[in-house]
DNA sequence: CCGGGCCTGCGG
DNA sequence: CCGCAGGCCCGG
């Protein structure tokens, strides 16, 4: 930002008062009482915790906002600065996070809408999982675990899948998500939560990160590879899925 | 769909 | 020193 945003931006929060905590998928909306809403996308290294007023800054640290007990405030941390801090107005944030812009939440997304996202793509699984209009909430992480856990190949195409596949699909996506929030996500390098604790995820991942090493249904090695998706990382077992 | 860009920090 | 990383956007 600069200086002359960072004033623009004080300006527009100074009074405001946090009406409605949202979410969906991978981004929070801090709902203003003026009716503006402040975006944070917390990117691949951003961290949003409530810190004590008098506590040393982290480096790249780019937000404080005073909560109202006066000795507490919730800061937005964030060294590669790939995450998202903005406000937008009632129209300019419709445009930007308009339903046609953000698919189902992934923990609420239903067999459903599951079923007509994918009935009408050629698209690979993997690309779909990570389009946050076509299912907003999973990272590369979480897809594959999501289509290790439902036993789906990665490559194939949204509109092969089988009825119960879609099913199966599904059920991974919930059950995977929700593992992971229980223990607090995955921590792999900078990852911790707003407490600053590490997640412990990690240790229970099955495919993602573990290339070459044996399957833990079936021993043969986990497949890596970036060409699924362009320049993401997919893992899978040749076997199992 | 693909490749490149945006950033910083870390491990090999 | 290089390559790589959990995300997302853009242009071709």
């Amino acid at each position: 930002m600069t200086d002359s945003n960072v004033g623009s931006f004080k300006k527009a929060l100074a009074g405001e008062s946090l009406a409605r905590l949202e979410r969906h998928g991978k981004w929070m909306f801090f709902r203003l009482s003026g009716g503006n809403t402040l975006v944070i996308h917390l990117g691949m290294t951003g961290r949003l915790g409530v810190f004590a007023a008098d506590e040393a800054l982290l480096p790249h640290t780019h937000l404080r906002l005073a909560l109202d007990d006066g000795s507490q405030e919730l800061r937005f941390v964030d060294p590669r600065r790939f995450g998202e801090l903005c406000l937008y107005s009632p129209d300019r944030w419709s445009e930007r996070f308009g339903p046609k812009k953000l698919g189902p939440d992934a923990l609420k997304i239903t067999q459903r809408q599951y079923h007509e996202i994918l009935a009408t793509t050629e698209r690979r699984l993997k690309a779909i999982l990570l389009d946050q209009r076509s299912v907003a909430g999973i990272g590369n992480i979480y897809a594959d675990e999501i289509l290790f856990a439902a036993r789906i190949n990665p490559s194939r195409r949204g509109c092969e899948l089988a009825n119960a596949e879609v099913a199966s699909l599904h059920q991974a996506t919930g059950a995977v998500l929700r593992q992971a929030i229980r223990h607090n996500g995955t921590s792999i390098r900078d990852y911790v939560t707003g407490e600053g604790v590490p997640g412990e995820f990690q240790e229970f991942l099955r495919v993602y990160g573990r290339a070459e090493l044996p399957c833990r249904v079936c021993s043969t090695p986990i497949q890596r590879t970036r060409t699924i998706v362009s320049g993401r990382s997919t893992h899978w077992c040749p076997i199992c899925q």
